[in-house]
DNA sequence: GATGAATGAGGGTTCATTCAT
DNA sequence: TATGAATGAACCCTCATTCAT
């Protein structure tokens, strides 16, 4: 019984310290979005927070480190949580779409994440390499898919990269539609156009 | 002959001033995308033009507004190439090609200009205000277009807002992959395919 | 042996104690040799001593006291070593040389005590009177000797405090030298020669 | 006239930037020599000189640098004024006590700068380059003074490098004690004893 | 005794902008 | 018009020390 009221201790010790790690992160998504990673001091977040700004440096060597976690943290979220929740059957066009509306969904489940995806996911306010590794990782299983669909002469054969890289605008141009339209994200009629143009672009 | 020296004199006192105010801008370009907007000093700035930094401030009011003037200008210029550069025959699909093709050129053409279009155009390092204004009116005419090949038949008829957004981030993404692969903008595969998925996305 | 046990682990636990004590002068005597006082933080010498910041505190109730506790004990260590080693005989040319040659070779078997000698005896990085205290202690034998050789008549008859000063000045110069020269540590021809600047100067 | 006075603004301006400037390194070498270099903020040099922030950064690009430049500065007078004062005559041992006195003299007359170099010429506070060649410029012409006096026979024939130390450890010693004893300054008993300890270790 | 997360004042430095010349 | 010295708030980050566990 001394040992559970230790572990227990224990426990509580790492829920705090994580706690007040997660409030870092939680506050400086915020911030980030709102005034953007230049706009928003390091102090600005402590105090969001409600933290010291010792401790911010306690959990983060940087304030890069921060848009770093973040960026990584919400990427992997989203990757996971799409692949996992969409119904696949095979059908390479069922599959495709399956995904696609996920992602849309994600977007607007996660308003907060969606507008900081939007608004780094090319922004040069944070390190290339870290945006590259992030986009690769992301689009990593798209290009498996990308090279399926040709062999099976689902998709059209044109230069991979470039189909990437179309796509990914696409992906982009989508979600940013249905984020600064929200109540649209329910329509029916949208939700399929925007899946529409995007297989049009791809299929054989 | 005096009146001809003073003349002279005011002419070159013009040029001068005008030099100066061009030195400014140019040097911004050159380091906004060399190193952002924020990691750009006004002092750094105002070292590669050659002039001092009160010198910057009697053109500018302000940093951004130099960032303002360098979007204005660079995407009036891009518009204005491409449309009169192309030659159109009013059949919709070789139009659409034409301009695209021009668009592609003038990225390649003007590396600095891509570059800092592609850094800024989604940039939260700048005003949003400034960005929509400029967005709004490089679109103005795709707008057009969009809705006079939907009247026409030659369009398929989305959300005329959704395929909007959907060429703009096909645009982005096409002029991303070329600036990445410079050896690929001649290539006239990649330069049709770029197209082809464009167009496949919107036609009728 | 209950008991045996019991008192093995009381003897390891005092010696853990002294241990990471020990560890934490180790560790803070390297580091400050190496980086200087204000150069070193608290948390290097904990990490670099293998305990916790807490730890450090437990044991010294400031970071000066470390570094006056390093001081005293180097300079006690250096005295009594250099004293009961040397070989006096009661002639006073002779002992003053066997002083100094001990003083020399101390230096060069404790490099590392050496350096921090030679860093904070006339550094302003530690409190005037931490130093003014252990200098003291280091010439108070030198007085001792200054006096007693002005009485017998084998040194020169300048002003005590002067001369004492002037002693300190050379010896520091000698082992500065040495330090900086090791190879000419077993040099008799360099050894002999840093005796015989300084006991020209002094003696009758 | 105009001319005249636009000379004369051109001069007032040059006049109030080195004051500024000058203000700065009077109140840094004050501050230095009260609480040593890390015990002195650049906030503090501002505040004493009556400046802001960053005007000191405007003049000086770093911390460092300040010390940098009053270090080289206080070094360079002290040599060209005790070299240009002392009246040498080509006797040896005249002219060496010529040396030393106004080294002496200018120790007293200059009670900051002279607290300054006893701070700071074997502290680890400032970086050892600077130090190094502060140190070497400084003794440059005792290097010459004692190799030409061995030539002739006036000094011992220790090695050179060893005696340098010696010479040097020994100036400091005698400042450092007319320092602290600045009453016994005039006293030509206390002045000829400190030249004679240091003559008596190196002449022949 | 040992731990290490938390603290927040203070550190050196930057920078857009102003203004007297 | 052109200059560049001057400004001072704000920046990111460090660190000796504390204290609940």
């Amino acid at each position: 019984m001394n040992q559970a009221i230790a572990q227990s201790k224990t426990n509580k010790q790492k829920r705090n310290k994580l706690d007040k790690r997660q409030a870092v992160l939680d506050a400086a998504l915020t911030l980030f979005v709102e005034n953007g990673f230049h706009g928003t001091s390091t102090a600005s977040i402590a105090k969001h927070a409600g933290v010291a700004t010792g401790t911010l440096f306690h959990h983060f060597a940087t304030k890069d480190a921060i848009l770093t976690e973040l960026f990584v943290t919400i990427k992997t979220r989203f990757a996971s949580e799409i692949t996992s929740k969409a119904a696949l059957n095979g059908d390479f066009e069922h599959d495709a779409n399956a995904l696609w509306q996920q992602a849309i969904d994600w977007a607007l489940a996660n308003p907060l994440q969606q507008a900081f995806f939007l608004h780094f996911s090319l922004s040069s306010e944070i390190p290339s390499n870290t945006r590259n590794m992030a986009m690769h990782d992301i689009l990593g299983f798209l290009v498996d898919m990308l090279k399926q669909g040709q062999q099976q002469g689902e998709l059209c054969q044109y230069p991979i990269e470039l189909m990437l890289e179309n796509c990914h605008g696409q992906y982009l141009a989508a979600i940013r539609f249905f984020t600064d339209n929200p109540q649209l994200g329910i329509d029916p009629n949208h939700r399929n156009a925007s899946f529409q143009l995007f297989w049009r672009a791809i299929k054989a």
